[in-house]
DNA sequence: TAGACGTGGAG
DNA sequence: TCTCCAAGTCT
């Protein structure tokens, strides 16, 4: 029996040593985070939503007014979808409300008021897909899932493949590799905190305009580092296109109705795009997708 | 599966 | 200034 040559082919990185250096170091620097160090169901849920495609910095003051104001999916339910929509204030897809706010009315009606706690029940709920479902059974839950967010992608991709930035989306390949570095049952580091130190380490040190490796704990064994930080290769990375766009009218369309206590008549409306095609087109969408109610007396509101 | 979907801060 | 990016989901 002779071991296989080891010169031709980079060595594997042991994920021993990655649970053991990132489970130290998460221990010594997560973050403090209301969500986190009081991890029940519903907040944590709240939490997830909102953190899609959003800072935490920008998430924090937003989540605490809103568990204050509904502290169940309940107290939520209960109250009229555009009231979440108004509470979700600047934090941006809007529609991320009003699926919470139908989250909560499905938790309420089909769960007996209690956030669910496996991923089969949680992906059926508006608004959560993939990620939010797994982050949520185990952050939640304790439970064991591969938690595919962009900061683990990153953070994957550097140290074992080398390359600055994880593809558009999820492969195949990709999962099955994090299944692999998933800690197995009964390891000292459990899958679901080894779920949030990568995620930790993407989001402080591992970051995808500045990594800090310096600070990294897996620095030596990362594959990026050591090849020099290669840039990203290949087709250039879609740019989200904004000024002009309906994206901006819709926003800005959004913020008269957020920024009203009343309903408001069409004009204050006008007065937000000058551009009257697509202003009907966006107040249009905005309809259709329920984000917007006009009422019996022809104003709008949210 | 590529594109739509908000917002604001960092480099 | 302007581009890029932030704990994605849905169609």
């Amino acid at each position: 029996m002779t071991s296989p040559p080891r010169s031709a082919l980079v060595d594997p990185v042991d994920p021993e040593v990655l649970h053991e250096r990132i489970g130290a170091w998460f221990d010594d620097h997560a973050r403090s985070l209301p969500w986190r160090d009081d991890p029940r169901p519903w907040p944590v849920m709240v939490s997830e939503l909102m953190l899609q495609q959003t800072p935490v910095v920008r998430v924090l003051p937003v989540f605490e007014a809103w568990m204050e104001r509904w502290p169940t999916p309940a107290a939520l339910a209960a109250e009229p979808v555009g009231e979440a929509v108004r509470a979700w204030g600047r934090l941006g897809y809007p529609r991320r409300a009003q699926r919470l706010h139908a989250a909560a009315v499905a938790i309420t009606a089909e769960h007996g008021g209690e956030v669910p706690g496996t991923y089969e029940e949680l992906i059926a709920l508006p608004g959560v897909g993939d990620y939010t479902a797994a982050a949520i059974a185990s952050f939640a839950f304790s439970r064991r899932h591969v938690v595919l967010d962009t900061n683990v992608r990153r953070v994957f991709v550097r140290v074992l493949e080398g390359r600055q930035y994880p593809h558009t989306s999820v492969t195949k390949a990709e999962r099955d590799l994090a299944t692999t570095l998933m800690p197995g049952e009964g390891a000292d580091l459990d899958a679901h905190r080894w779920a949030a130190a990568t995620m930790e380490l993407g989001a402080l040190v591992c970051t995808a305009r500045s990594p800090q490796c310096a600070a990294c704990p897996v620095a030596d064994v990362c594959r990026w580092h050591q090849a020099g930080h290669p840039e990203h290769d290949g087709p250039a990375r879609k740019g989200q296109a904004w000024a002009g766009t309906d994206r901006q009218c819709r926003g800005r369309l959004l913020a008269v109705l957020r920024e009203s206590a009343d309903p408001v008549p069409k004009a204050d409306l006008d007065r937000a795009w000058d551009d009257a095609a697509q202003r009907e087109r966006c107040l249009d969408s905005l309809l259709d997708d329920g984000l917007v109610t006009l009422t019996d007396s022809g104003q709008f509101t949210l």
